[in-house]
RNA sequence: UCCCUGAUAGCUCAAUCGGCAGAGCGGGUGGCUGUUAACCACUAGGUUGUAGGUUCAAGUCCUACUCAGGGAGCCA
């Protein structure tokens, strides 16, 4: 006999007679005669009762049936006399696939603390709220790659593998079979000549130069995956792994690359609105209680889009006082992203045309000579959810701003070829997945995110 | 990396001026004929993060370290 979903028990439009249910036992409550189980199978959040009578056939192996403990239950789906509930199984079999220890099994029937359940971060998918987390999680993912496919874009595989020495998007880190005290190696070749490439080798920081070649071939492209990143950063809102979202689009400006953005956040929200009402509920209920207004804004509201310069007069002329100053040239501080978009626009914000001098060498130049079509967008709590731009498809310029950083030509040999070949006016931007699934949640820390969070001196599980 | 705060039972937290180490939850045992964070009774459970110092006496004061959380920088 095959099992049938919780998820599909409970949404039954009748009683049957015969069902199997496997899952977890979140609790067990006694009363005379008879037990009443609560079990989780993970395919919605809530459990499913079953009920245990001391004299059927199923009672001989309930006292073994604990918290944590697997289980199989043959019996039949009845309509609850109960409260709580509208359907029940009845028991006349259960069996025990896994017993858990109640001294050792350390998640109990109550809330426990986010830091605790990150030592245990195998098993806090067991919890309500992570459960609910990493299916959200799951329909995000789908929902990323439905929106795309509906707007013709196609899934790259950008490697994660590079041999980009500077993709200038934060340290790396670098990738190696080398013994840890490598002997010297022989006059005239480089530290990595008898590594496995023959050259430095690193995890991708970013998916998007390689976007950007596609885009120059299939038109639309987007990656998804995960990107890494060096930095020593410890706050809330990084990680050393975490998942990006890289659209480049072909014929694009930084007009369309705004569309896109904000029709992506829209409606990535939507989707898990529509489908993760249950599971969002728990968020909205114990996490974050203007979670449903936040997300109605989002998924309904137009997005404020301003110029960096004007953003900075409505800073400066705010009253506020600033711990950082606010001036044409210097890039926008946490405390001043916050103000945009969390009290003087209330919504989410994106501001463009950001000086040349604090953005990327890739990004176009505008005919000011001193911004760049560089955008980002701010959500309320998260902060930056998406950075991008319109890129440099001139080569003449290109070249002229990679010697302005200070970099090598002969690195970007194949990326300043996709400006001598039919080079075309392209755009893109990188969303963080995590920030997305923060600002859907409004879980405000980014290790309750992701499954098994690597941040640094991290590296459990 | 910098700044701030914290670390006491398996978990969440108390402990007054430096003076006997406590509770709830969880666990165990027993009770209860429909419970639903079940309920009632009883019970076990501690090198107070580590190392040093001050003191008749340190969970409490001092120093260093470790770890965690928050804020900042870097960014997505």
């Amino acid at each position: 006999m095959k099992r049938t979903l919780i998820k599909n028990l409970l949404n039954s439009a009748a009683a049957l007679n015969r069902v199997r249910v496997s899952g977890w036992v979140r609790t067990r409550r006694d009363s005379k005669g008879f037990s009443f189980l609560e079990v989780n199978d993970g395919s919605c959040l809530k459990n499913l009762q079953v009920i245990v009578e001391e004299t059927g056939p199923a009672f001989g192996q309930l006292a073994a049936v604990t918290t944590g403990a697997a289980v199989e239950i043959d019996g039949a789906l009845v309509e609850s006399p109960g409260a709580g509930q509208k359907w029940e199984v009845r028991a006349i079999g259960l069996r025990l696939l896994g017993g858990a220890d109640p001294e050792t099994f350390p998640l109990q029937k109550k809330r426990h603390t986010d830091e605790f359940l990150r030592t245990i971060a195998h098993l806090r998918p067991r919890t309500n709220k992570y459960g609910a987390m990493f299916r959200i999680r799951s329909e995000a993912a789908f929902a990323v790659h439905r929106f795309f496919r509906e707007r013709g874009f196609h899934y790259l595989h950008s490697p994660i593998l590079t041999g980009s020495d500077c993709e200038g998007a934060g340290e790396m880190f670098r990738v190696t079979t080398l013994p840890l005290h490598p002997p010297a190696s022989p006059e005239g070749d480089g530290p990595f000549a008898d590594d496995f490439f023959g050259k430095e080798a690193s995890l991708t920081v970013s998916g998007q130069l390689e976007a950007e070649l596609f885009a120059s071939a299939l038109g639309s492209v987007y990656t998804f995956g995960p990107t890494f990143r060096a930095e020593n950063s410890n706050t809330p809102r990084h990680a050393a792994e975490f998942w990006m979202i890289e659209p480049e689009m072909a014929f694009a400006d930084l007009s369309d690359n705004m569309d896109l953005a904000e029709d992506l956040v829209k409606a990535l929200t939507v989707h898990v609105l529509e489908n993760c009402r249950e599971d969002l509920d728990l968020f909205a209920k114990f996490v974050d209680k203007q979670l449903m207004a936040s997300l109605e804004t989002i998924a309904a509201q137009p997005y404020e889009r301003l110029p960096y310069a004007d953003a900075v007069d409505i800073l400066k002329t705010s009253g506020r006082a600033f711990e950082f100053p606010v001036d044409f040239g210097a890039d926008l501080q946490t405390e001043h992203e916050r103000f945009l978009c969390e009290e003087h626009f209330k919504k989410p914000v994106i501001v463009y045309n950001y000086p040349r001098e604090i953005k990327a060498f890739y990004m176009r130049l505008n005919d000011d000579d001193r911004t760049v079509a560089a955008m980002d967008l701010l959500v309320p709590r998260v902060g930056e959810l998406v950075g991008g731009s319109q890129r440099e498809e001139r080569y003449d310029v290109l070249e002229r701003r990679i010697l302005e950083n200070g970099m090598k030509l002969e690195s970007y040999w194949w990326y300043l070829d996709i400006r001598r070949f039919g080079s075309v006016p392209h755009a893109g931007f990188g969303l963080g997945f995590e920030r997305f699934l923060m600002m859907a949640t409004g879980v405000t820390n980014i290790r309750d995110v992701i499954p098994f969070p690597r941040t640094p001196k991290h590296l459990e599980f």
